[in-house]
DNA sequence: CCGGAAAAGATTGCATACGATTTTTGCGGG
DNA sequence: CCCGCAAAAATCGTATGCAATCTTTTCCGG
């Protein structure tokens, strides 16, 4: 897949930082996997295509290198991404870590205001699962995200909202790339239960359920090395 | 306090990333308080300091902006952070949050050449505490947080070791702001306890003290709102 | 026909230049 | 003496140019 065989929305908030819109543009592009692994993002291109110097792609460029969603080389250049089986094992283990500490203080905040912004992002999360072909699929993966980001937000603390922020863009990139089937309809069944847990104010309950959520999203994956790692990716660089 | 007050040691690994270096070098001033918080970076004077160009003393500002120690404002420029109460106690949630289970991935992968370097490490750390002086203190801050971070390193988990590294350095940089005392040698015992558990393979133990001893960190703060927070920054920035 | 070295091309690393925005300075009026 | 306003200085945002490095192509000897 080649970069230039995607067109980007023009950037409408030009008064704020354009290599910010370019950064979220590009991030946006990696967990839908419309930027499969391993794609080139050379300075010129990105460039071109958000019609900015080769300086502001580059910053775009650098602050998705510290997400993790983007590996640069010395004079070489930027690639999408390409977790290892054992990266993704470690994005899961640091998600066990924090997510239910999330729940936790999410359960003690929740408001009526985040019920119903919960409420509709589950709805949504289920007409994606209704629909069928290649896109509903990666609005799948997307909605799914969305809902642990907005329970962080939700949590309170900024800090570790970018650090969810971070472990989410990086699990799509994950799910992407080793998930095997449909357990993404399971996944909003149990974030349904999540939220029951949190309308409750059941911390407990919450914070186990977001476990086996985590546990159930990581054992769907396929983590077994393939049979030629260099090979392929000497192929697609 | 003027930055150009102090002087760098030259950057030696001219090889490698040039602004990462210059990074390491204004990160390690930052925590160390050689830096005051409220300290303007302007990009000229960094790239002045550094004998590079501004376009290179730009992308040090923007790493360190990401990791919360420099806040950088559009078309003011670049300040040393200066992390409000309420930030501060989310530094320490977050911690609470991560380091206990870091605590307990280290504790099933310790070697005796782990042991052996954590034994240096809390010697260094008894001998900056017997010292005394205004850059003892410093240096003791600084080898509090290499305690937690070796420990991070030894979890093997580089994600979470990169977060970690980001809250050890916000941490420093909220002691030096609200410490009240000296915490630290009570501090240094506690490291030493955490060691012991972990060589017994105790991960419960290990990960109990490490909760108290944030707690015990974050105790000892003074996290009262200032009387003039507005006028004290309108002063010194 | 194949392997390897050299040249051509592409891309990054970095410095510098210029317009835009903010802050400071200087001055005249109240 | 203080306040408001305009000009000057400082600083940032961005584009562009050049050298260094990497990649690809070409060409030649075996």
């Amino acid at each position: 897949m080649n970069i230039a065989d995607q067109t980007f929305p023009a950037v409408d908030s030009a008064n704020e930082d354009r290599a910010q819109a370019i950064r979220d543009q590009l991030r946006d592009a990696i967990v839908d996997r419309r930027l499969a692994p391993g794609t080139k993002l050379s300075e010129g291109e990105v460039g071109t295509l958000f019609d900015v110097s080769r300086t502001v792609a580059r910053a775009a460029l650098q602050m998705l290198s510290f997400e993790g969603l983007v590996r640069t080389e010395r004079n070489r250049g930027a690639f999408v991404a390409n977790p290892s089986p054992e990266e993704a094992r470690q994005v899961f283990a640091s998600r066990r870590l924090i997510e239910p500490g999330i729940a936790i203080a999410a359960a003690g905040r929740m408001t009526p205001d985040h019920v119903a912004a919960f409420k509709a992002q589950l709805d949504e999360e289920g007409r994606f699962i209704a629909e069928r072909g290649p896109n509903a699929r990666r609005s799948e993966i997307k909605a799914s995200g969305d809902f642990h980001l907005l329970l962080a937000s939700v949590a309170g603390n900024a800090i570790l909202q970018r650090f969810m922020e971070e472990l989410v863009a990086r699990s799509s990139l994950v799910i992407a790339l080793y998930g095997r089937s449909g357990v993404s309809s399971c996944g909003h069944s149990e974030h349904m239960n999540i939220l029951e847990a949190l309308e409750n104010g059941d911390s407990e309950r919450a914070s186990a359920l977001m476990l086996h959520h985590i546990d159930h999203i990581e054992a769907d994956l396929d983590l077994r090395v393939r049979s030629g790692p260099a090979l392929r990716q000497a192929l697609e660089s």
